[in-house]
RNA sequence: GGCCCCAUCGUCUAGCGGUUAGGACACCGCCCUUUCACGGCGGUGACGGGGGUUCGAGUCCCCCUGGGGUCGCCA
């Protein structure tokens, strides 16, 4: 079984998607099943709504899970599992108060050293703490000796026991903490890989010391994604707004050209163009590069190109928002845009936009008029004879002004391709 | 600062002791063209530094430097 584990409370990173396209595509490999959890056990912080946003996107991308959990839904055991832990004495009761806390974090910064709880609770009996009022926490005890596990891409990993930390595991409001939830639903919905970001990397030690606590044996195996940078080669974060899958799909790239771009980012692939279906047939989770990937927007467009010119003309006439029959004319403009919206934006001034003839005004006016009284015929070249025939222009003269009138721009596709495809407009394009 | 990870063109990468260090995107030039962010052809461009090991090092080892991640009652 493998999972994908996103919090309510905040719009769809791209990282994030990639974590689950991952895991869904050697889900698929391995004949495994797959669910989605949400994370929701910071009430403060959940946002209404996210969860179902989340879902349709990965609909959109054709990331099908087979079951769906609330972490929320599974409390009972984690209150449960704390108290366990606490009765047989690997949890203890903690008083210490935030600002208690907040105020040895800053101490142990100015001395330049790592924060770690004091211990200050920890030998606490359960007796002596029934007796004391106030809020509390339970902290599980940090491990005696390191915790080691093996990672798909990172390689044997070794965590002492002061890395892990006596960490809090219910809070003071009665819910569980990260670490603690997701060890126990990994535990309880059997997940045998996990496939997530680096920035998990030192959450793994405390979540298999959780489950050792539990006396659960299993081994969980473990590939830590290296993080996607931004332009800066910083983590990419919610100002960079190609971080945000919502924003990539308004501005025009195709979910089938996201999904291809960040399979291709830090690895190695046998094509650079690909679809899913593909990528399930040789993708190797192993051979994913350990270094972070820089986010390569020229890149993305490339493929979005690519993948736009693979659609049916029909599809992507439909998609940007014109008749059908169009759609050969929406291709040719694929030479000069790379996402629907800048395709929509070309075919919009093609089809709708105030021609302005400039130098060629007077030409341009010769040219409508002869069109207005033409049949048109159905090749460019029978047209461009008989036009030009009638009209006494030639060379730059005759084209520029016709390139004008058809397209509205002053460069663009071939021209007797654009004829061809916009033939049955023409008569409407002569009058903007 | 502690711990962890990483290090080949601007970017993503190939390379697994002997290569003119290859490819893709981007960029530049030429051709095609009335034109073009298409197409064809070509070009600029990289092994971070220092020590070893070796006949020989981008490839193996060590140090330095640089970059990233993480150190919450967030996930």
């Amino acid at each position: 079984m493998l999972r994908f584990a996103p919090s309510p409370t905040g719009d769809l990173h791209i990282g994030n998607l990639r974590v689950a396209l991952f895991n869904y595509i050697v889900a698929k490999q391995k004949n495994k099943r797959f669910i989605v959890r949400i994370e929701d056990t910071d009430q403060a912080r959940n946002v209404e709504g996210k969860d179902k946003e989340i879902l349709e996107i990965l609909k959109l991308f054709g990331i099908e899970y087979d079951d769906l959990i609330y972490q929320s839904k599974n409390l009972h055991f984690h209150q449960n599992l704390a108290f366990k832990l606490l009765e047989e004495g690997k949890a203890f009761v903690c008083f210490c108060s935030e600002e208690e806390l907040e105020k040895e974090r800053e101490k142990a910064k100015k001395e330049r050293r790592p924060y770690r709880y004091s211990g200050k609770c920890e030998n606490l009996t359960l007796k002596e703490a029934s007796q004391r009022r106030g809020k509390f926490v339970i902290r599980v005890k940090k491990p005696a000796t390191p915790i080691k596990f093996r990672d798909l891409i990172k390689g044997e990993q070794q965590f002492s026991p002061f890395e892990v930390d006596s960490f809090v595991i219910l809070r003071s409001n009665g819910m569980p903490t990260y670490n603690f939830a997701c060890a126990i639903d990994d535990m309880l919905s059997d997940i045998e890989l996990i496939i997530r970001g680096e920035d998990h990397l030192s959450n793994t030690p405390k979540q298999i010391h959780i489950r050792n606590l539990l006396g659960y044996t299993k081994e969980v195996e473990y590939a830590h994604l290296p993080i996607i940078l931004n332009e800066e080669g910083k983590k990419m974060s919610k100002r960079d707004k190609a971080s945000s899958v919502k924003w990539l799909l308004e501005e025009g790239f195709l979910p089938q050209a996201i999904i291809n771009y960040l399979i291709l980012l830090g690895n190695q692939t046998p094509q650079e163009v690909f679809t899913l279906q593909e990528a399930i047939e040789w993708f190797d989770i192993g051979k994913l590069s350990k270094t972070s990937a820089k986010f390569d927007l020229a890149k993305l467009r490339f493929l979005n190109r690519k993948h736009l010119e693979k659609l049916d003309p029909k599809l992507l006439a439909q998609k940007i928002g014109v008749k059908e029959e169009l759609g050969e004319l929406v291709k040719l403009y694929l030479e000069e845009a790379s996402t629907l919206k800048e395709l929509k934006e070309k075919i919009r001034k093609v089809l709708e936009e105030k021609r302005e003839f400039g130098e060629f005004k007077r030409e341009a006016q010769e040219l409508k008029e002869i069109i207005a009284q033409l049949e048109l015929p159905t090749e460019f070249e029978e047209f461009k004879k008989e036009v030009m025939k009638r009209s006494s222009l030639k060379g730059k003269r005759f084209f520029k002004p016709l390139r004008l009138i058809l397209s509205g721009a002053d460069k663009g596709p071939e021209i007797s391709l654009l004829y061809r495809h916009l033939r049955p407009e023409i008569k409407e394009l002569i009058k903007l």
